[in-house]
DNA sequence: AGCACGCCGACT
DNA sequence: GTCGGCGTGCTC
C-alpha cells in the first residue's frame, strides 16, 4: 500500500498538501520535490498517512526525496510545530524559515567536514613504480597519503596546490571528506572568576544537564560573559553543543574571536551578513553535531543540534529578537520552549532584564542568579540629571552638558553623546506661517539631511529637496527645530575645534563592514567625541570613553507606548554602561525638561531594578503584559472605508469569546503608512490558553471575509509595540 | 505567494 | 482590432 505524504509548502496558507508517496521513501522531515499546480516546488513531509481525506486517485504523486534523512527532526520539528501554532503562522512557512535559503530550494546539501584527499590504488601503484621521480614535489605528496587522507590545507601547505590539481588530475588522488578536527587550538586562560561568577555559573552547571531557566541579572560590567564562557567550558567538556545567542549588533567578528580563543573551539557562526554557502555551511555543522559552539542572531533559534548541552541569550531583553514580519516569533520565548524540549538548561543575561524574564523570576518559574558588582576595580558611573527648561541651548546641548565635556576632553577622555534621533533635524518649521515638511504618504514630519539636502521620511522611502523658500507663503523663515545626531555632529565640531567628532548612526555606517571599521577605530585614546543612536549603545569596548551625554528622554517618557518606560530605562542604563569601564569612573548627563518625573526619580535613586519592579507594579494594575496575553491584528488598505468595513467585520466576526476581550477597530498609532491607511484590534486575555483557544476560529473566519484579499492584514501574538 | 483566467480601456 | 490593467480563484 502506498503512502500518503502531508507536505508542507513555503506559501502562505494554513494548509498541508496530500501527495502520493513516490517511489523512493520519504521520511518525516525531509525534502521532497513535488508538483503544484503547474509549476514544481520544494516542500517538507510533515506527515505521513495512511489515507487522505481527499479522493487519493486525484492526488499527485511526490517527486524526488531530496534527504535521505531529515532536514529537520525530533525536537526541532515539534518545537516549530507548536511554534506554528502558537503564532498562528503557516507550517509550512514557519518550517522554511528554520532552513538556510541554499536548502530551501532543490540543491543537494554541502557536504561536512573538511576538504580532503586521498590516495587511489592508481596512484599507489605509480608510487611504487617511482613514476613521478623520488624527491618530486608530487611524490612526496602522495608519499604523505600513504598512512591516510589528508586535509586539502595540509597538502598544500606539504608539497602545493599545483602538485595537489596535478595528481588529481592523472588520477592518483581522489577529492574525499575528513572530519572535522574536535580541538582547533588551545583555550586561552581569562582572568579568574570572582564568587558570583562562579556561584552563578555553578548554579547552571550543577542543574545537572535537565531543563532549567536562569536569569542572570549581571550589571554593566560585572562580567557575564564570563560566567557564558564557564558553562560553555563545562557543556563542551560533556561533548555536548552550546548554542549562544546575541542581539543583531552584537555578532561583530571581535566577539566570535573572544568565544574562540577563551574556548579553543571553532565557532560556528549564524547572521545575516553571512554569505548563503556559508550559511548552510554553519546550519550544517550544527546539525550534523560537528559545530561545538554555534553562535547566531534571532534566527539561529531555529537551527537543529544533535547534542545540545545549553542555550544562552545574551541581552535577552534586546528588540532585535522579535521578528517583525512573516512569522513574528520571539528568540528569547522560543529559546525556553526548545530548552524544555530538549532537557537542557537555558540562561537568560541581561543588565537590564524584561519585564517579562523579571515577572517570571517572581513567579518562581526562572531562578535568579545575580551579579551586583562590577569586576575588576571599575566603579559604577554617576548619574546627573540636567534640567532644560529656561536655559539657553546650544543646538540641543545644555550650558553644564558642555561644560562637563570641555572637561573631560581637557583630560585627553572621550565623551559619548547619545541621541534617538537620526538626520540634522527632525522637524523643518516655517517661522512666518507655521508650514512644517510633512511626508504625503505618512503625514509625519520629514527630518531634515541637511548635509545631503534632502527630507526623509524616516517611516517609508520618501525623499525630496530641501525647498530653498517657504512652499505656502513662499517666506524665507525656514527653521530647523529640534536635534538630530548630524545636528550635534555640526554643533559639538564648532564648538570644539580640533576635537576629532565621530557619528555614528544608519547614516554613517551603511553596511556592517563599515560599521565593524568605524568602530574598531574607537577603542584608541585621545580626547574624541562620539555622537550616536542606539547603535552605540551596545557592542563594542571603548575603554577610554568616561562620560556620556543623553541629549532627551523626554519621548520616553511621554510616549504612549505601554513599554516606553521599560525602553528608557533599558536605553539610559546600557548607554551609562558605557562610561567608565577601566579605572577611570564614569559620569552620565541626562538632559531633560521634566527632572521630577517620577520614572526618572525612581531610575536616578534606585538604579534599573526599582525602576523595573515600579513598573511591573505598574503593568499589573493597569492589566497589561506580562500580566495579561496579548495578539493584535494589524491591517492596512489603500481606502479607509475598506479598512474600516474589514476590521468591523473582523470584530463581529469574533463572536461572543469566553476569556478574552477585544479592543478595536482602534486607529494604529500612525494611521497612514506609506500611503496606507492602517488601524488594529486588539485581543486581550488574562491567560495563555483562552487566547490560544480562540485565535484560530477567529482567525479562519476573518480570512473567510469577503474583503479579507484587498486589505493587508497580519497577526502578532505577543506583539512588543502596538504599532 | 504565484499563476492563470477573464473582462474592460488606450495603443499599433 | 490587440496589449494589458488588476479582481477572483486555485494550488494536494
Amino acid at each position: 500500500m502506498t503512502s500518503i505524504l502531508r507536505v508542507a509548502l513555503p506559501v502562505p496558507l494554513h494548509t498541508l498538501f496530500d501527495y502520493r508517496e513516490g517511489a523512493a521513501r520519504a521520511a518525516v522531515g525531509s525534502r521532497v520535490r513535488v508538483p503544484f499546480g503547474r509549476r514544481e516546488r520544494v516542500g517538507i513531509v510533515t506527515e505521513r498517512v495512511d489515507a487522505s481525506t481527499l479522493d487519493e486517485a486525484r492526488l499527485k504523486v511526490a517527486g524526488e526525496v531530496l534527504d535521505e534523512a531529515p532536514l529537520l527532526g525530533g525536537e526541532l520539528l515539534a518545537t516549530l510545530r507548536w511554534a506554528a501554532r502558537y503564532y498562528q503562522h503557516p507550517l509550512g512557512e514557519v518550517l522554511f524559515a528554520a532552513l538556510p535559503t541554499s536548502l530551501r530550494n532543490a540543491r543537494a546539501l554541502p557536504p561536512g567536514g573538511i576538504a580532503a584527499a586521498e590516495l587511489t590504488p592508481a596512484g599507489a601503484a605509480a608510487l611504487a613504480a617511482a613514476t613521478p621521480r623520488r624527491g618530486t614535489r608530487i611524490a612526496s605528496l602522495l608519499e604523505a597519503l600513504v598512512a591516510g587522507p589528508l586535509a586539502t590545507t595540509r597538502l598544500d601547505a606539504l608539497a602545493g596546490a599545483a602538485a595537489r590539481r596535478n595528481a588529481l588530475a592523472r588520477g592518483w588522488i581522489a577529492r574525499c571528506r575528513l572530519a572535522t578536527p574536535a580541538q582547533a587550538a588551545a583555550a586561552s586562560a581569562g582572568p579568574p572568576l570572582n564568587d558570583a561568577q562562579r556561584e552563578a555559573a555553578q548554579a547552571v552547571i550543577g542543574a545537572g544537564g535537565g531543563f532549567a531557566p536562569f536569569l542572570l541579572d549581571g550589571v554593566t560590567g560585572s562580567g557575564k560573559t564570563e560566567v557564558y564562557l564557564e558553562i560553555i567550558r563545562d557543556c563542551l567538556a560533556r561533548g555536548r553543543q552550546a548554542l549562544v545567542l546575541v542581539p543583531e549588533i552584537a555578532l561583530t567578528p571581535q566577539a566570535l574571536r573572544r568565544f574562540r580563543e577563551r574556548l579553543g573551539v571553532d565557532v560556528a557562526a549564524l547572521h545575516s551578513g553571512l554569505g548563503e554557502v556559508e550559511r548552510a555551511r554553519a546550519w550544517l555543522a550544527a546539525a550534523r553535531g560537528e559545530a561545538p559552539l554555534v553562535l547566531g542572531t534571532r534566527s539561529a533559534v531555529l537551527v537543529p543540534l544533535a547534542r545540545p548541552g545549553v542555550i544562552i541569550v545574551d541581552e535577552e531583553h534586546d528588540g532585535s529578537y522579535k521578528q517583525q514580519e512573516g512569522f513574528r516569533y520571539h528568540a528569547r520565548d522560543l529559546a525556553l520552549v526548545r530548552a524544555k524540549a530538549l532537557g537542557i538548561p537555558v540562561v537568560l543575561g541581561s543588565a537590564t532584564p524584561s519585564l517579562e524574564s523579571l515577572a517570571n523570576v517572581e513567579a518562581k518559574r526562572y531562578r535568579l542568579l545575580r551579579l551586583d558588582q562590577r569586576a575588576g576595580r571599575a566603579r559604577p558611573p554617576t548619574l546627573q540629571v540636567v534640567d532644560l527648561r529656561r536655559q539657553r541651548l546650544q543646538h540641543g546641548l545644555a550650558r553644564t552638558a558642555l561644560e562637563a565635556i570641555a572637561a573631560c576632553l581637557a583630560r585627553d577622555e572621550q565623551v559619548l553623546v547619545f541621541r534617538n534621533r537620526r538626520g540634522y533635524a527632525p522637524v523643518l518649521l516655517c517661522h512666518d506661517c507655521g508650514w512644517s515638511a510633512r511626508c504625503p504618504d505618512c503625514e509625519r514630519a520629514l527630518t531634515l539631511h541637511k548635509r545631503e539636502g534632502r527630507l526623509r521620511c524616516h517611516h517609508c522611502g520618501h525623499e525630496e529637496r530641501v525647498p530653498a523658500a517657504c512652499p505656502s507663503c513662499s517666506g524665507l523663515a525656514l527653521h530647523a527645530l529640534g536635534e538630530g545626531t548630524e545636528r550635534l555632529e555640526d554643533a559639538l565640531g564648532a564648538q570644539f575645534p580640533g576635537v576629532p567628532v565621530v557619528r555614528v548612526d544608519r547614516d554613517t555606517t551603511r553596511g556592517r563592514r563599515l560599521r565593524d571599521a568605524l568602530l574598531d577605530s574607537l577603542p584608541e585614546g585621545g580626547a574624541r567625541i562620539l555622537v550616536g543612536t542606539q547603535m552605540l549603545a551596545k557592542g563594542h569596548d571603548l575603554p577610554h570613553l568616561t562620560l556620556v551625554v543623553v541629549v532627551g528622554v523626554d519621548e520616553g517618557l511621554y510616549s504612549v507606548d505601554f513599554r516606553a518606560g521599560e525602553r528608557l530605562g533599558q536605553l539610559v542604563v546600557q548607554v551609562a554602561g558605557r562610561a567608565g569601564r577601566a579605572d577611570r569612573p564614569g559620569s552620565v548627563i541626562l538632559q531633560t525638561h521634566d527632572p521630577a518625573h517620577p520614572l526618572l526619580e525612581v531610575l536616578l535613586n534606585g538604579g534599573y531594578r526599582a525602576l523595573a519592579s515600579r513598573l511591573l507594579q505598574e503593568r499589573r494594575d493597569a492589566g497589561l503584559p506580562p500580566f495579561v496575553q496579548f495578539a493584535l491584528l494589524r491591517a492596512e488598505a489603500p481606502q479607509q472605508d475598506l479598512l474600516d468595513r474589514f476590521l468591523r467585520a473582523a470584530a463581529a466576526a469574533a463572536g461572543r469569546a469566553s476569556g478574552v476581550n477585544l479592543h478595536g477597530p482602534l486607529a494604529a498609532p500612525m494611521p497612514r503608512r506609506a500611503g496606507a491607511w492602517r488601524a488594529q484590534i486588539l485581543v486581550e486575555a488574562g491567560e495563555r490558553a483562552p487566547l490560544q483557544a480562540f485565535l484560530p476560529a477567529w482567525l479562519d473566519a476573518v480570512r473567510a471575509l469577503p474583503d479579507e484579499r484587498r486589505v493587508r492584514w497580519s497577526i502578532d501574538v505577543d506583539p512588543v509595540d502596538l504599532y
